[in-house]
DNA sequence: AAAAGCCCCTGGATGC
DNA sequence: TGCATCCAGGGGCTTT
């Protein structure tokens, strides 16, 4: 379900209340992506000090020491509250605190949860040591993009789902970005010029940006934790529209398979 | 080293 | 109505 914004609204619908809660019980569902790492008791008396991000991964720090691991896969969701019914086939992980509870629901099972004991357990190294720049930080720099850029011959959209050189591009804003900066999926990484591949920097920032604000929009049935919906507001521009006239110039929309996913394109005004 | 495929899993939409 | 097929927001792992 989940790129880089719904994240990161997920993150800020529950990331002040359930800081400094007490963990009082943990209650796994049928198994995630990977075990947990540690047994459920042991998380039983510790803290949750802050909700951080990482690319699509949330971390939770714990006092007085380790790290949560969290990550919605294709179709996990939270939901953090005192009053949650009785968890259902669907609910994967509860964590339970003296705040609140928080609850995994994630249908196809890709996501995971996972204990870490610090930055440097070998497990937080294998899943978060290669990730990107962030796309909304001061980190994501323009010549260490157009750099990475340039040694990259595959596909600029698989480039971005990558994560390896900037985190959080998803499949649906990769195609957006693309769009808005005027260039076809398929061209080589490394043939874009340095002004084009400025304009890619700033339309990531933009698109992702824009939806952060919206409260996690595109999506078809994004919720953040508190249980508000998403607003829908940010209408695709290519995603999904395949035969549909660009919005720009009225051109069919196209849609290609890249790596197994779906990419759509306006084939007049990406070059 | 980088790139391309292969999976993990369930549910909803579509087609016969 | 019932059943088969395809597709879906991710990404680690294995193979080229």
């Amino acid at each position: 379900m989940p790129e880089l914004p719904e994240v990161e609204v997920t993150r800020r619908s529950f990331a002040q209340a359930i800081e400094n809660a007490r963990i009082l019980s943990v209650r796994l569902g049928k198994p995630l992506r990977w075990p947990l790492g540690c047994s459920p008791e042991q998380l039983v008396g510790l803290q949750v000090r802050t909700v951080g991000r990482r690319g699509k991964y949330l971390l939770l720090e714990l006092g007085p020491g380790g790290c949560l691991l969290l990550h919605l896969g294709m179709s996990g969701s939270l939901r953090f509250a005192s009053d949650l019914p009785p968890p259902g086939v669907h609910d994967h992980f509860d964590l339970v605190t003296t705040h609140g509870t928080l609850r995994l629901n994630d249908p196809r099972r890709f996501g995971a949860m996972v204990h870490v004991n610090g930055p440097d357990d070998p497990r937080a190294r294998k899943l978060l040591g290669r990730l990107g720049m962030e796309p909304l930080s001061d980190a994501f720099e323009l010549a260490v993009f157009q750099a990475g850029l340039r040694q990259r011959r595959a596909a600029i959209k698989q480039v971005l789902l990558a994560g390896e050189l900037v985190v959080g591009v998803g499949n649906i804003y990769a195609s957006e970005a693309l769009f808005l900066a005027g260039i076809r999926p398929q061209r080589a990484a490394a043939s874009l010029s340095r002004p084009r591949a400025a304009r890619l920097h700033g339309a990531i920032r933009e698109v992702l940006g824009r939806a952060v604000e919206l409260g996690g929009s595109t999506l078809r049935d994004f919720s953040s934790a508190d249980g508000t919906a998403g607003h829908f507001q940010l209408q695709a521009m290519v995603y999904g529209r395949e035969q549909q006239p660009c919005r720009i110039c009225a051109t069919p929309i196209k849609q290609i398979r890249q790596g197994q996913r779906s990419t759509y394109y306006c084939p007049r005004c990406q070059t």
